[in-house]
RNA sequence: GGCCCCGUGGUCAAGCGGUUAAGACACCGCCCUUUCACGGCGGUAACAGGGGUUCGAGUCCCCUCGGGGUCACCA
């Protein structure tokens, strides 16, 4: 068997999109699992829509993600240049191929003739199709116009009879009457080829075996097939991707502002839990397994896992994969990427870092959340003395006062404000007045925090406060309380 | 609208003619516990509908319905 060649084949018009990342991550785990070379090509045919530095995000956004490519623009190869806008000069030759043998044509038709003729045909209620005019312009007619400098497309001939079905991977049998396949354009008036040609033409110059890309191609490539067949080629394998949907009637789209990798990235999703959900999101296993490495991924990896339908990206599930792997992460790890966080919370309070990060680890499930978790450190909310109520700690309104005036006896003769001493200062003291443990932790931890839950208890948040700004919250919620009763 | 594709719980998703129809997320309850989170245990919840084929259908066929894609000199 020849050696698999593949390629993820980008437009730089924006930023990595999601549905884009998962076709490029399924096509690299395909090609690496079959030992094939992976090859990244710029489609950039339309100079309208050409972003400036786009190229450069799909390739920190590739490789940040773990996903290399063997030939590409950057690294060149034996097809290079990868670049489409530097490969323009080799589409015409192709075009002119087809036009002498039949399979394509020259088209005068103006954007305004067509449109026209589209409206009408449309508004008698039938489906409009190229009605191939120019198809039946003669040789001489043709010949004055190209010299006279008419502007012209090139389009494919397609036969109205027979039928162009092909087999997918993923799909199985795809059905295709010729008859419903319109003449699309080959080569646009500047010259340029578009995309459905160029792809064409460039997957056969790069001996691409095998083309995986969304599902959205689905319905055109049997006009693809046609192509290659006039050109004498042989048909690439094709594994069509089912969509990423944002719910059941939206695919994931780039109006959202939730599609983009960097957008997630931001909010402090770690790219591994992304490339280890999107990995799932219309494919499976086969088995109960759900956390994958890279190297795991590409061992599982096989096309009869892909879905058919299309599958609804789930940011819960997002968030519980990113949560798991924050968990497992290294705390030293977990400390260095939180930092930037706790700073933006707490600004300049001199706080044990160190301890507030053990503390957080198992409680983060995205970074961007912490601010709002901790912020109570800097400064207490405003809070209501309902807070103080809680059946199951028998800790009520009234119960407090007395609680909070044993937390500061107890505490005060503290001269080290350790978590084990806090500790050592308070439980004995409580057994010793006959209270049960949350009767009396449970209002200082309200007492301290202002709100009805925190990352640690009493003692830890006592302790990350410090002695002097436990007194002072201490103090100012048995005055509260005063002026309450 | 024409053509193409898809249709198992709220979501992802096993299932490839015979199962009590897995599992995960989410949700709910219980346990652990000084709150929350983590962890442990348990629970609610699905074959879109209708016809066939078959001893037997989520699995095969047809129709209906629902959804998506595509019909550009965009990619």
């Amino acid at each position: 068997m020849n050696e698999v060649r593949t390629r993820f084949a980008p437009s730089p018009t924006g930023f990595m999109h999601l549905g884009g990342l998962r076709t490029a991550l399924y096509c690299y785990l395909f090609t690496r699992k079959h030992k094939g070379k992976f090859i990244l090509r710029i489609e950039d045919t339309d100079q309208e829509r050409y972003v400036e530095g786009a190229t450069e995000v799909i390739y920190h956004t590739l490789r940040e993600c773990g996903i290399y490519w063997d030939e590409g623009p950057d690294i060149g190869g034996p097809a290079a240049p990868y670049v489409q806008s530097e490969r323009k000069d080799s589409y015409l030759p192709y075009a002119r191929q087809l036009i002498a043998s039949g399979h394509a044509y020259y088209c005068f038709c103006s954007r305004e003739e067509l449109q026209q003729r589209r409206e009408s045909a449309e508004s008698r209620g039938l489906t409009w199709k190229y009605d191939k005019h120019c198809l039946h312009l003669d040789k001489g007619e043709i010949q004055r116009r190209l010299s006279a400098g008419q502007p012209y497309v090139v389009r494919q001939n397609t036969p109205l009879e027979g039928d162009s079905g092909f087999d997918d991977l993923v799909y199985g049998h795809i059905s295709a009457p010729n008859e419903t396949l319109d003449d699309m354009v080959l080569i646009k008036a500047d010259g340029m080829p578009t995309y459905n040609f160029a792809n064409v033409i460039d997957d056969h110059l790069m001996g691409i075996t095998h083309v995986i890309r969304g599902m959205e191609y689905l319905s055109s490539t049997p006009k693809y097939n046609l192509l290659y067949r006039a050109l004498g080629w042989s048909i690439p394998m094709y594994i069509h991707l089912p969509t990423v949907m944002r719910d059941a009637k939206h695919k994931l789209s780039k109006r959202d502002g939730d599609a983009y990798y960097s957008d997630f990235i931001k909010k402090g999703y770690l790219t591994e839990a992304l490339i280890n959900y999107l990995a799932l999101v219309g494919w499976n296993p086969g088995d109960e397994r759900e956390f994958f490495t890279m190297e795991e991924l590409i061992e599982a990896f096989s096309v009869e896992g892909l879905s058919k339908s299309p599958a609804i990206f789930d940011i819960n599930k997002l968030t519980w994969f990113n949560a798991e792997y924050i968990r497992r992460m290294d705390p030293d790890k977990y400390l260095a990427m939180a930092m930037p966080w706790f700073e933006q919370a707490l600004g300049g309070m001199k706080i044990d870092c160190t301890r507030l990060a053990q503390l957080m680890q198992s409680r983060t499930e995205v970074f961007s959340h912490i601010p709002g978790m901790i912020s109570f450190l800097r400064e207490r909310p405003d809070f209501d003395v309902s807070l103080y109520e809680n059946k199951k700690q028998k800790s009520t309104i009234a119960s407090s006062s007395g609680a909070l005036e044993l937390s500061r006896a107890l505490l005060d003769s503290l001269e080290t404000w350790t978590e084990e001493r806090i500790h050592g200062a308070l439980l004995p003291g409580i057994a010793a007045a006959g209270l049960k443990n949350g009767t009396v932790l449970w209002p200082l931890r309200i007492a301290l925090s202002g709100q009805l839950s925190t990352p640690g208890g009493a003692i830890e948040i006592a302790y990350l406060l410090g002695r002097e700004e436990t007194f002072r919250r201490l103090d100012s919620a048995l005055r509260a309380l005063r002026a309450q009763g």
